[in-house]
DNA sequence: CGACGGCTTGAGGTAAGTCAATCCACGTGG
DNA sequence: CCACGTGGATTGACTTACCTCAAGCCGTCG
């Protein structure tokens, strides 16, 4: 790793932007010095920093595995990194076996639904973030072929689902009343009817982009008929 | 994959647990039907569940990659996992240069640490969270070697400290303030100082477990010795 | 039929949010 | 060297989302 951090550099202030969301990247940074955040600005303008950078870490591999950032880096206070640049990292790549890389493309995408649940439990209140989960789910289970329509077997308890969203069973079974009395969804015997897909994905502020379906390097290239309609 | 997957398989029944926290792993698990989750236990009781996992996810290479587990995964309905025994991976490892095992093992510490900040999100409280995320920028900055005692300079301002913890500015300053009255540690002018670390430790409830220190196969293997004090 | 696990409902209580004023340190220019 | 502006921190009064405890309910299974 030594050999690679000697070329190229290139430092930034104080919120200076390093990485953008959504970029597609050339080059891999690693941090030198200073201080850096992973980071996702949200529609109503909160913000969730999901990690410190400090030295020796590493900013954008997954950009790189996964072709695009679902999140932003920025200085926190000036930073150098290192460009290690694309030339390097294609080499690594090749050496790669296919299953391999899709070992690798699987742990980055965990990672960044990981990332979404911070975010989650950081900026989005309990409706938010019940209805992120279920369409997150929905999505999920669409994508692995587990289900055409709107509707699944989700067969957690309501204590499970409160473990899983960060609150009460008490609140849990409150907000889901509201969501079922609103005619969102509906979730008995452990089956989850979504009742009007557009409206949960509202409510749960969705984005798709964390879930890197457009380059599923997987065995299905059939995302898009699968879930199409959900993103 | 697929030929991977026709080996052995086992069951497991609603609350089995499928991989114990802290395990050591022989095969990796890949869930082919059911649904599982990712969970921690707290010393309090509470417990939250990170990551459910559907058919096609893998249960457990940070597991395989980092050595030992940091968290449990369960069965939550009937699940059935197909087993790819540990000579299947080795050959991969095998074909992995010090360079890329580098990159894979710096990738999943980074999934740990998301994973602990869920943790701190769904089940700890405000106090409880700025405390545990201090405690681990000191144990990461003395890893790193960017200090040596208990006094690192942490560029950051109340507003991106609450992006972080995921709450408001204002209430970030009245609990740093209690913190402050209370002797556990100062942070004026950008820089931190921990006058209590023993202090600041059990407020966080905080296990080092998540960092995989021990393990670091990293160029520096004196990590006990930088920061063994801490853990 | 009763028992049990899980869900629902209700009445308080508390942690954290909101909005807004004030304060303080620092930098800049007259 | 002081006046001023600015970004960040602090303080206060009030609101709200979520928690706690506790009782009641309901479907399932022995």
């Amino acid at each position: 790793m030594d050999e690679l951090v000697t070329g190229r550099r290139r430092t930034y202030g104080p919120r200076d932007v390093i990485v953008e969301d959504g970029s597609e990247l050339q080059e891999i940074r690693l941090v030198i010095s200073g201080l850096a955040a992973r980071s996702k600005d949200l529609s109503d303008g909160s913000r969730q920093i999901m990690a410190f950078l400090v030295p020796g870490d590493l900013c954008d591999i997954e950009g790189f595995v996964l072709r695009a950032m679902d999140h932003r880096i920025t200085a926190v206070s000036e930073t150098t990194c290192a460009l290690i640049p694309a030339a390097e990292i294609e080499s690594l790549l090749i050496e790669f076996s296919s299953l391999t890389r899709a070992l690798w493309w699987s742990t980055m995408t965990d990672s960044a639904v990981l990332r979404a649940r911070i975010i989650d439990h950081g900026r989005r209140d309990a409706r938010e973030r019940i209805a992120h989960l279920f369409y997150e789910m929905l999505i999920r289970y669409r994508v692995v072929g587990r289900t055409t329509d709107h509707t699944f077997p989700f067969p957690v308890t309501q204590e499970e689902l409160a473990d899983a969203t960060g609150m009460t069973p008490v609140h849990l079974g409150r907000i889901l009343g509201e969501l079922r009395d609103e005619g969102l969804l509906e979730w008995r015997r452990r089956v989850l009817t979504v009742h009007d897909p557009a409206g949960l994905k509202r409510v749960a502020r969705f984005e798709a982009d964390y879930l890197h379906l457009d380059r599923t390097e997987a065995r299905d290239g059939n995302v898009a008929e699968r879930a199409g309609d959900l993103i």
